[in-house]
DNA sequence: CATTGTGAACGGATTCACAGCC
DNA sequence: GGCTGTGAATCCGTTCACAATG
Protein backbone atom coordinates (compact mmCIF):
# COMPACT_ATOMS: atom_id res chain seq x y z
CA UNK A 1 0.00 0.00 0.00
CA UNK A 2 3.10 2.66 -0.69
CA UNK A 3 1.26 5.69 -0.06
CA UNK A 4 4.31 7.34 -1.60
CA UNK A 5 3.38 7.07 -5.76
CA UNK A 6 -0.59 7.22 -5.77
CA UNK A 7 -1.80 9.52 -8.20
CA UNK A 8 -3.44 12.72 -6.47
CA UNK A 9 -6.80 11.97 -8.88
CA UNK A 10 -7.13 8.52 -7.46
CA UNK A 11 -6.55 9.97 -3.64
CA UNK A 12 -9.77 12.60 -4.80
CA UNK A 13 -12.48 9.76 -5.26
CA UNK A 14 -11.69 7.48 -2.60
CA UNK A 15 -13.50 9.28 0.43
CA UNK A 16 -16.56 9.75 -2.20
CA UNK A 17 -16.46 6.05 -2.17
CA UNK A 18 -16.25 5.85 1.40
CA UNK A 19 -19.45 8.15 1.94
CA UNK A 20 -21.44 6.30 -0.54
CA UNK A 21 -20.49 3.26 1.01
CA UNK A 22 -21.17 4.91 4.59
CA UNK A 23 -24.64 5.92 2.99
CA UNK A 24 -25.16 2.12 1.59
CA UNK A 25 -24.41 0.40 4.63
CA UNK A 26 -26.45 2.70 6.37
CA UNK A 27 -29.48 1.04 4.01
CA UNK A 28 -28.35 -2.21 4.96
CA UNK A 29 -26.62 -2.98 1.60
CA UNK A 30 -24.31 -5.74 2.09
CA UNK A 31 -23.05 -5.91 -2.10
CA UNK A 32 -22.44 -3.01 -4.31
CA UNK A 33 -21.09 -2.98 -8.19
CA UNK A 34 -19.04 -0.80 -9.81
CA UNK A 35 -21.76 -0.28 -11.85
CA UNK A 36 -24.07 1.35 -9.16
CA UNK A 37 -21.19 2.42 -7.60
CA UNK A 38 -20.65 4.59 -11.04
CA UNK A 39 -24.56 5.99 -10.96
CA UNK A 40 -23.83 6.81 -7.33
CA UNK A 41 -20.55 9.10 -8.11
CA UNK A 42 -20.72 9.85 -11.58
CA UNK A 43 -17.56 8.31 -12.02
CA UNK A 44 -16.83 5.34 -14.73
CA UNK A 45 -17.27 2.10 -13.50
CA UNK A 46 -13.82 1.34 -14.77
CA UNK A 47 -12.35 3.97 -13.44
CA UNK A 48 -13.55 2.82 -10.10
CA UNK A 49 -12.54 -1.15 -10.38
CA UNK A 50 -9.01 0.87 -11.03
CA UNK A 51 -8.81 2.51 -8.23
CA UNK A 52 -9.91 0.12 -5.82
CA UNK A 53 -7.56 -2.41 -8.02
CA UNK A 54 -4.62 0.18 -6.95
CA UNK A 55 -4.58 -0.77 -3.77
CA UNK A 56 -5.31 -4.81 -3.72
CA UNK A 57 -8.33 -6.92 -5.53
CA UNK A 58 -10.96 -5.88 -3.04
CA UNK A 59 -13.98 -7.24 -5.14
CA UNK A 60 -15.57 -11.11 -5.55
CA UNK A 61 -15.81 -11.83 -9.93
CA UNK A 62 -19.28 -12.27 -10.82
CA UNK A 63 -20.94 -10.38 -7.86
CA UNK A 64 -19.41 -7.12 -6.19
CA UNK A 65 -17.87 -5.41 -3.52
CA UNK A 66 -18.70 -6.29 0.12
CA UNK A 67 -19.97 -2.42 1.04
CA UNK A 68 -18.52 -2.90 5.15
CA UNK A 69 -15.39 -5.18 4.05
CA UNK A 70 -14.92 -2.21 0.82
CA UNK A 71 -15.28 0.53 3.82
CA UNK A 72 -12.60 -1.04 5.95
CA UNK A 73 -10.30 -0.91 3.59
CA UNK A 74 -10.83 2.65 2.67
CA UNK A 75 -10.67 3.97 5.96
CA UNK A 76 -7.10 2.07 6.23
CA UNK A 77 -6.08 3.40 2.72
CA UNK A 78 -7.32 7.10 3.51
CA UNK A 79 -5.89 7.06 7.25
CA UNK A 80 -9.02 7.22 8.60
CA UNK A 81 -8.84 4.07 10.98
CA UNK A 82 -7.70 5.66 13.67
CA UNK A 83 -9.26 9.58 14.84
CA UNK A 84 -7.60 11.80 13.00
CA UNK A 85 -6.46 15.28 15.43
CA UNK A 86 -6.24 18.73 13.71
CA UNK A 87 -5.89 21.93 14.37
CA UNK A 88 -7.53 24.91 12.95
CA UNK A 89 -5.72 28.65 12.76
CA UNK A 90 -7.83 31.48 11.87
CA UNK A 91 -11.18 31.77 13.71
CA UNK A 92 -12.59 34.43 11.78
CA UNK A 93 -15.80 33.72 9.87
CA UNK A 94 -15.11 30.79 7.76
CA UNK A 95 -13.00 29.12 10.77
CA UNK A 96 -15.55 29.46 13.09
CA UNK A 97 -17.71 27.67 10.36
CA UNK A 98 -15.56 25.34 9.98
CA UNK A 99 -14.93 24.61 13.55
CA UNK A 100 -18.89 23.67 14.09
CA UNK A 101 -18.95 22.07 10.63
CA UNK A 102 -20.19 18.71 10.53
CA UNK A 103 -16.67 17.77 9.16
CA UNK A 104 -15.84 17.95 12.20
CA UNK A 105 -18.17 16.16 13.99
CA UNK A 106 -17.94 13.45 11.98
CA UNK A 107 -16.32 10.70 13.93
CA UNK A 108 -13.34 10.49 11.51
CA UNK A 109 -11.84 13.94 12.76
CA UNK A 110 -11.31 15.38 16.44
CA UNK A 111 -9.99 18.68 16.44
CA UNK A 112 -7.22 19.42 19.13
CA UNK A 113 -7.00 23.48 18.64
CA UNK A 114 -8.60 26.37 17.85
CA UNK A 115 -6.09 29.54 17.31
CA UNK A 116 -5.96 33.30 16.46
CA UNK A 117 -4.69 36.43 16.66
CA UNK A 118 -7.29 38.16 17.62
CA UNK A 119 -7.78 38.52 21.53
CA UNK A 120 -11.15 39.42 20.99
CA UNK A 121 -11.85 36.12 19.73
CA UNK A 122 -9.59 34.52 22.62
CA UNK A 123 -11.21 32.34 25.18
CA UNK A 124 -14.15 31.77 23.18
CA UNK A 125 -15.39 28.00 23.77
CA UNK A 126 -16.17 26.36 20.92
CA UNK A 127 -17.60 22.57 20.95
CA UNK A 128 -15.62 22.30 24.65
CA UNK A 129 -12.70 24.15 23.22
CA UNK A 130 -11.54 27.52 23.52
CA UNK A 131 -9.82 29.44 21.12
CA UNK A 132 -6.23 29.98 22.11
CA UNK A 133 -3.75 32.72 20.69
CA UNK A 134 -1.23 31.27 18.25
CA UNK A 135 1.58 31.54 20.49
CA UNK A 136 -0.19 28.41 22.16
CA UNK A 137 0.28 26.57 18.88
CA UNK A 138 3.36 25.04 19.35
CA UNK A 139 2.57 23.41 22.85
CA UNK A 140 -0.87 22.30 21.45
CA UNK A 141 0.41 21.06 18.26
CA UNK A 142 3.42 19.26 19.60
CA UNK A 143 1.26 17.21 22.99
CA UNK A 144 -1.42 16.67 20.30
CA UNK A 145 0.84 15.11 17.87
CA UNK A 146 -1.59 16.67 15.50
CA UNK A 147 -0.22 16.62 11.87
CA UNK A 148 -3.47 18.31 10.31
CA UNK A 149 -4.36 21.77 9.90
CA UNK A 150 -6.86 24.01 8.70
CA UNK A 151 -5.84 27.45 7.81
CA UNK A 152 -8.25 30.44 7.29
CA UNK A 153 -5.91 33.46 8.63
CA UNK A 154 -5.38 36.31 5.89
CA UNK A 155 -3.10 36.18 3.47
CA UNK A 156 -0.68 38.40 4.96
CA UNK A 157 -0.39 36.51 8.40
CA UNK A 158 -0.52 32.78 6.39
CA UNK A 159 3.45 32.05 5.79
CA UNK A 160 4.21 32.98 8.79
CA UNK A 161 1.69 31.20 10.48
CA UNK A 162 2.81 27.97 8.50
CA UNK A 163 6.22 28.05 9.14
CA UNK A 164 5.21 28.05 12.84
CA UNK A 165 3.08 25.06 11.89
CA UNK A 166 5.59 23.29 9.77
CA UNK A 167 8.24 23.77 12.99
CA UNK A 168 5.97 21.77 15.07
CA UNK A 169 5.11 19.17 13.48
CA UNK A 170 2.17 19.57 11.08
CA UNK A 171 2.39 17.89 7.93
CA UNK A 172 -0.64 18.34 5.65
CA UNK A 173 -2.19 21.66 5.24
CA UNK A 174 -5.99 22.69 4.24
CA UNK A 175 -5.37 25.92 3.08
CA UNK A 176 -8.18 28.90 2.42
CA UNK A 177 -5.71 31.96 2.21
CA UNK A 178 -5.45 32.97 -0.67
CA UNK A 179 -1.59 33.09 -1.13
CA UNK A 180 0.85 30.56 -2.30
CA UNK A 181 2.36 28.79 0.88
CA UNK A 182 6.00 28.01 1.20
CA UNK A 183 6.31 24.43 2.59
CA UNK A 184 9.46 21.95 3.02
CA UNK A 185 9.11 19.01 0.18
CA UNK A 186 7.89 16.42 3.26
CA UNK A 187 4.72 18.75 4.16
CA UNK A 188 1.14 18.87 1.52
CA UNK A 189 -0.93 21.47 0.78
CA UNK A 190 -4.34 21.48 -0.52
CA UNK A 191 -5.40 25.08 -1.79
CA UNK A 192 -9.01 25.86 -1.15
CA UNK A 193 -9.21 29.51 -1.91
CA UNK A 194 -13.01 30.16 -2.03
CA UNK A 195 -12.70 32.95 -4.15
CA UNK A 196 -10.58 31.19 -7.10
CA UNK A 197 -13.14 28.36 -7.01
CA UNK A 198 -16.12 30.85 -7.43
CA UNK A 199 -14.01 32.86 -10.25
CA UNK A 200 -13.37 29.70 -12.45
CA UNK A 201 -17.39 28.75 -11.62
CA UNK A 202 -17.88 32.40 -13.32
CA UNK A 203 -16.31 31.10 -16.32
CA UNK A 204 -19.15 28.40 -17.08
CA UNK A 205 -21.97 30.45 -15.76
CA UNK A 206 -22.65 32.31 -19.21
CA UNK A 207 -21.75 29.32 -21.95
CA UNK A 208 -24.24 26.12 -22.56
CA UNK A 209 -21.54 23.49 -22.04
CA UNK A 210 -21.58 19.97 -21.23
CA UNK A 211 -21.91 19.09 -17.97
CA UNK A 212 -18.85 18.46 -16.04
CA UNK A 213 -18.51 17.64 -12.44
CA UNK A 214 -15.44 18.27 -11.01
CA UNK A 215 -14.43 17.38 -6.98
CA UNK B 1 -12.55 33.48 -27.17
CA UNK B 2 -14.47 30.34 -27.71
CA UNK B 3 -15.39 29.52 -24.02
CA UNK B 4 -16.71 26.20 -25.10
CA UNK B 5 -13.38 24.24 -24.90
CA UNK B 6 -11.24 25.74 -23.12
CA UNK B 7 -9.66 22.70 -21.23
CA UNK B 8 -10.75 22.68 -17.26
CA UNK B 9 -7.37 22.79 -16.50
CA UNK B 10 -6.91 25.90 -17.68
CA UNK B 11 -9.84 27.49 -16.44
CA UNK B 12 -8.66 26.66 -13.04
CA UNK B 13 -5.18 28.71 -12.88
CA UNK B 14 -7.00 31.91 -14.67
CA UNK B 15 -8.22 33.26 -11.30
CA UNK B 16 -4.79 32.64 -9.69
CA UNK B 17 -3.49 34.23 -12.13
CA UNK B 18 -5.76 37.06 -11.65
CA UNK B 19 -4.96 38.00 -7.79
CA UNK B 20 -1.43 37.78 -8.43
CA UNK B 21 -1.97 40.52 -10.48
CA UNK B 22 -4.39 42.76 -8.36
CA UNK B 23 -1.27 42.49 -6.24
CA UNK B 24 1.36 43.65 -8.63
CA UNK B 25 -1.03 46.56 -9.49
CA UNK B 26 -1.32 47.71 -5.88
CA UNK B 27 2.33 47.14 -5.50
CA UNK B 28 2.52 49.66 -9.12
CA UNK B 29 4.42 47.17 -11.12
CA UNK B 30 4.15 47.46 -14.59
CA UNK B 31 5.43 44.43 -16.54
CA UNK B 32 5.89 40.94 -15.54
CA UNK B 33 7.18 38.21 -16.82
CA UNK B 34 6.46 34.35 -17.11
CA UNK B 35 9.03 33.56 -15.10
CA UNK B 36 8.27 35.62 -12.18
CA UNK B 37 4.94 34.60 -12.78
CA UNK B 38 5.73 31.14 -11.92
CA UNK B 39 7.35 31.90 -9.08
CA UNK B 40 4.06 33.44 -7.66
CA UNK B 41 2.06 30.67 -8.54
CA UNK B 42 4.34 27.43 -8.32
CA UNK B 43 3.04 26.93 -12.31
CA UNK B 44 5.78 26.57 -14.48
CA UNK B 45 6.54 29.87 -16.68
CA UNK B 46 5.94 27.62 -19.80
CA UNK B 47 2.29 26.40 -18.77
CA UNK B 48 1.48 29.81 -17.70
CA UNK B 49 2.69 31.06 -21.34
CA UNK B 50 0.92 28.09 -22.82
CA UNK B 51 -2.56 29.19 -20.73
CA UNK B 52 -2.37 33.00 -21.82
CA UNK B 53 -1.12 32.07 -25.46
CA UNK B 54 -4.58 29.82 -25.39
CA UNK B 55 -6.77 33.27 -25.50
CA UNK B 56 -4.33 35.31 -27.68
CA UNK B 57 -0.70 36.88 -27.94
CA UNK B 58 -0.69 39.34 -24.96
CA UNK B 59 3.11 39.57 -23.83
CA UNK B 60 5.45 41.41 -25.70
CA UNK B 61 8.93 39.23 -26.35
CA UNK B 62 11.99 40.67 -24.81
CA UNK B 63 9.73 42.17 -22.27
CA UNK B 64 7.21 40.28 -20.57
CA UNK B 65 3.35 41.13 -20.07
CA UNK B 66 2.13 44.81 -19.72
CA UNK B 67 0.13 43.83 -16.08
CA UNK B 68 -3.02 45.93 -16.45
CA UNK B 69 -3.69 45.00 -19.78
CA UNK B 70 -3.29 41.50 -18.93
CA UNK B 71 -5.64 42.10 -15.89
CA UNK B 72 -8.14 43.57 -17.98
CA UNK B 73 -7.62 40.26 -20.78
CA UNK B 74 -8.50 37.72 -17.89
CA UNK B 75 -11.40 39.78 -16.16
CA UNK B 76 -12.95 40.14 -20.27
CA UNK B 77 -12.31 36.16 -20.02
CA UNK B 78 -13.35 34.94 -17.42
CA UNK B 79 -16.66 36.93 -17.17
CA UNK B 80 -15.76 39.10 -14.31
CA UNK B 81 -15.45 42.49 -16.22
CA UNK B 82 -19.00 42.77 -15.78
CA UNK B 83 -20.24 42.35 -11.68
CA UNK B 84 -21.72 38.94 -11.49
CA UNK B 85 -25.17 38.60 -9.41
CA UNK B 86 -24.77 35.09 -7.58
CA UNK B 87 -27.31 33.88 -5.10
CA UNK B 88 -26.39 32.20 -1.41
CA UNK B 89 -29.02 29.12 -0.74
CA UNK B 90 -28.20 27.50 2.64
CA UNK B 91 -27.70 30.02 5.58
CA UNK B 92 -26.04 27.82 8.12
CA UNK B 93 -22.85 27.85 9.67
CA UNK B 94 -20.76 27.09 5.97
CA UNK B 95 -23.31 29.64 4.13
CA UNK B 96 -23.22 32.47 7.00
CA UNK B 97 -19.48 32.25 6.68
CA UNK B 98 -19.63 33.01 2.71
CA UNK B 99 -22.23 35.40 2.72
CA UNK B 100 -20.22 37.55 4.47
CA UNK B 101 -16.39 36.36 3.32
CA UNK B 102 -14.52 38.27 0.73
CA UNK B 103 -15.04 36.58 -2.29
CA UNK B 104 -18.23 37.90 -1.59
CA UNK B 105 -17.27 41.42 -0.89
CA UNK B 106 -14.75 41.70 -3.75
CA UNK B 107 -15.78 44.00 -6.43
CA UNK B 108 -16.33 41.09 -8.79
CA UNK B 109 -19.29 39.42 -7.05
CA UNK B 110 -22.46 40.72 -5.89
CA UNK B 111 -25.31 38.78 -3.97
CA UNK B 112 -28.56 39.43 -4.61
CA UNK B 113 -29.64 36.80 -2.78
CA UNK B 114 -30.01 34.39 0.33
CA UNK B 115 -32.23 31.68 1.44
CA UNK B 116 -32.89 29.08 4.02
CA UNK B 117 -35.55 27.02 5.09
CA UNK B 118 -35.38 27.45 8.52
CA UNK B 119 -37.92 30.12 9.55
CA UNK B 120 -36.08 31.01 12.30
CA UNK B 121 -32.89 32.51 10.17
CA UNK B 122 -35.24 34.62 7.97
CA UNK B 123 -35.29 38.14 8.19
CA UNK B 124 -31.83 37.85 9.06
CA UNK B 125 -29.94 40.68 7.57
CA UNK B 126 -26.90 40.30 6.54
CA UNK B 127 -24.69 43.36 4.40
CA UNK B 128 -27.99 44.77 3.56
CA UNK B 129 -29.77 42.01 2.47
CA UNK B 130 -32.59 39.91 4.14
CA UNK B 131 -32.73 36.04 4.26
CA UNK B 132 -36.00 34.94 2.43
CA UNK B 133 -37.52 31.55 2.06
CA UNK B 134 -36.61 29.45 -1.04
CA UNK B 135 -39.90 29.78 -1.91
CA UNK B 136 -38.82 33.44 -2.55
CA UNK B 137 -36.04 32.19 -4.78
CA UNK B 138 -37.91 31.78 -8.21
CA UNK B 139 -39.10 35.63 -8.08
CA UNK B 140 -35.03 36.43 -6.88
CA UNK B 141 -33.11 34.55 -9.77
CA UNK B 142 -35.51 35.48 -12.68
CA UNK B 143 -35.78 38.91 -11.74
CA UNK B 144 -31.94 39.43 -10.87
CA UNK B 145 -30.96 37.34 -13.56
CA UNK B 146 -28.51 35.39 -11.44
CA UNK B 147 -26.48 32.41 -13.24
CA UNK B 148 -24.65 31.63 -10.29
CA UNK B 149 -25.37 29.81 -6.92
CA UNK B 150 -23.20 29.00 -3.77
CA UNK B 151 -25.21 25.64 -1.98
CA UNK B 152 -24.60 24.91 1.05
CA UNK B 153 -27.45 23.07 2.17
CA UNK B 154 -28.18 19.74 3.94
CA UNK B 155 -27.20 16.63 1.08
CA UNK B 156 -30.89 15.62 1.64
CA UNK B 157 -32.27 18.93 0.27
CA UNK B 158 -29.86 19.49 -2.18
CA UNK B 159 -31.53 17.93 -5.13
CA UNK B 160 -34.49 19.81 -4.38
CA UNK B 161 -32.99 23.41 -4.49
CA UNK B 162 -30.90 22.75 -7.43
CA UNK B 163 -33.98 21.29 -9.41
CA UNK B 164 -35.70 24.85 -8.76
CA UNK B 165 -32.20 26.68 -9.35
CA UNK B 166 -32.07 24.87 -12.74
CA UNK B 167 -35.88 26.10 -13.44
CA UNK B 168 -35.16 29.43 -12.86
CA UNK B 169 -32.19 30.42 -14.76
CA UNK B 170 -29.34 28.96 -12.53
CA UNK B 171 -26.55 27.81 -15.34
CA UNK B 172 -23.31 27.33 -12.78
CA UNK B 173 -23.21 25.58 -9.25
CA UNK B 174 -20.63 25.76 -6.27
CA UNK B 175 -21.95 22.72 -4.58
CA UNK B 176 -20.82 22.63 -1.01
CA UNK B 177 -23.52 19.46 -0.07
CA UNK B 178 -22.00 16.62 0.17
CA UNK B 179 -23.99 14.56 -2.54
CA UNK B 180 -23.88 14.65 -6.37
CA UNK B 181 -26.10 16.62 -7.94
CA UNK B 182 -28.33 15.81 -11.17
CA UNK B 183 -28.45 18.59 -13.35
CA UNK B 184 -29.05 19.30 -17.28
CA UNK B 185 -26.08 19.00 -19.65
CA UNK B 186 -26.12 23.25 -19.84
CA UNK B 187 -25.31 23.53 -16.11
CA UNK B 188 -21.93 23.77 -14.61
CA UNK B 189 -21.79 22.24 -11.34
CA UNK B 190 -18.29 22.63 -9.44
CA UNK B 191 -18.33 20.09 -6.26
CA UNK B 192 -16.42 21.51 -3.24
CA UNK B 193 -17.43 19.19 -0.15
CA UNK B 194 -14.63 20.54 2.75
CA UNK B 195 -15.29 16.82 4.17
CA UNK B 196 -13.90 14.80 0.85
CA UNK B 197 -11.13 17.81 1.00
CA UNK B 198 -9.97 17.41 4.38
CA UNK B 199 -9.92 13.30 4.15
CA UNK B 200 -8.31 13.48 0.90
CA UNK B 201 -5.60 15.90 2.59
CA UNK B 202 -5.63 13.25 5.71
CA UNK B 203 -4.44 10.85 3.06
CA UNK B 204 -1.27 12.71 2.58
CA UNK B 205 -0.19 13.35 6.44
CA UNK B 206 1.41 10.64 7.75
CA UNK B 207 4.12 10.57 4.89
CA UNK B 208 6.89 12.26 3.44
CA UNK B 209 6.31 13.06 0.19
CA UNK B 210 7.19 15.60 -2.35
CA UNK B 211 5.43 18.58 -1.76
CA UNK B 212 2.63 19.00 -4.79
CA UNK B 213 -0.02 22.30 -4.16
CA UNK B 214 -3.03 21.36 -5.72
CA UNK B 215 -6.01 24.14 -6.24
C1' DC C 1 -22.95 -15.44 -16.66
C1' DA C 2 -22.19 -11.36 -14.22
C1' DT C 3 -18.70 -8.72 -12.56
C1' DT C 4 -13.93 -7.89 -11.25
C1' DG C 5 -9.14 -6.92 -12.52
C1' DT C 6 -5.91 -5.36 -16.06
C1' DG C 7 -2.86 -4.81 -20.32
C1' DA C 8 -3.27 -1.92 -24.39
C1' DA C 9 -5.00 2.06 -26.78
C1' DC C 10 -6.22 6.64 -26.43
C1' DG C 11 -6.43 11.46 -25.30
C1' DG C 12 -5.50 15.51 -22.74
C1' DA C 13 -2.28 18.22 -20.34
C1' DT C 14 2.50 19.29 -19.32
C1' DT C 15 7.20 19.83 -20.53
C1' DC C 16 10.78 20.43 -23.89
C1' DA C 17 13.17 22.85 -27.15
C1' DC C 18 13.53 26.29 -30.14
C1' DA C 19 11.88 29.62 -33.60
C1' DG C 20 10.17 34.35 -33.65
C1' DC C 21 10.38 38.93 -32.20
C1' DC C 22 11.19 43.29 -29.54
C1' DG D 1 19.85 39.22 -25.25
C1' DG D 2 15.81 38.17 -23.25
C1' DC D 3 11.38 36.62 -23.19
C1' DT D 4 7.15 35.14 -25.65
C1' DG D 5 4.70 31.87 -28.47
C1' DT D 6 4.37 27.17 -30.16
C1' DG D 7 5.09 22.50 -32.57
C1' DA D 8 6.91 18.11 -31.00
C1' DA D 9 7.78 14.86 -27.47
C1' DT D 10 6.47 13.13 -23.25
C1' DC D 11 3.86 12.02 -19.35
C1' DC D 12 -0.21 10.71 -16.93
C1' DG D 13 -4.83 9.50 -16.36
C1' DT D 14 -8.94 7.55 -18.54
C1' DT D 15 -11.28 4.42 -21.46
C1' DC D 16 -11.50 0.18 -23.98
C1' DA D 17 -11.67 -4.51 -24.46
C1' DC D 18 -11.13 -8.73 -22.71
C1' DA D 19 -9.17 -12.40 -19.89
C1' DA D 20 -9.87 -14.27 -15.24
C1' DT D 21 -12.99 -16.15 -11.89
C1' DG D 22 -16.53 -16.85 -8.32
Amino acid sequence: MSRRSTPKSVVKRLPVYLRILDNLIRRDVDIISSRVLSEETGFTAEQIRKDLAYFGAFGTRGTGYNTSYLREKLLRIIGLDKQTKIIIVGYGHLGKALARYNMVKNPYVKVVGIFDADPAEMGAEVEGLRVLAISKLPEVARESKAKVAILTVPAEEAQKVVDLMVENGITAILNFAPTKLHVPDHVYVHNADLTIELQSLIYYAEEDEKTHQTE
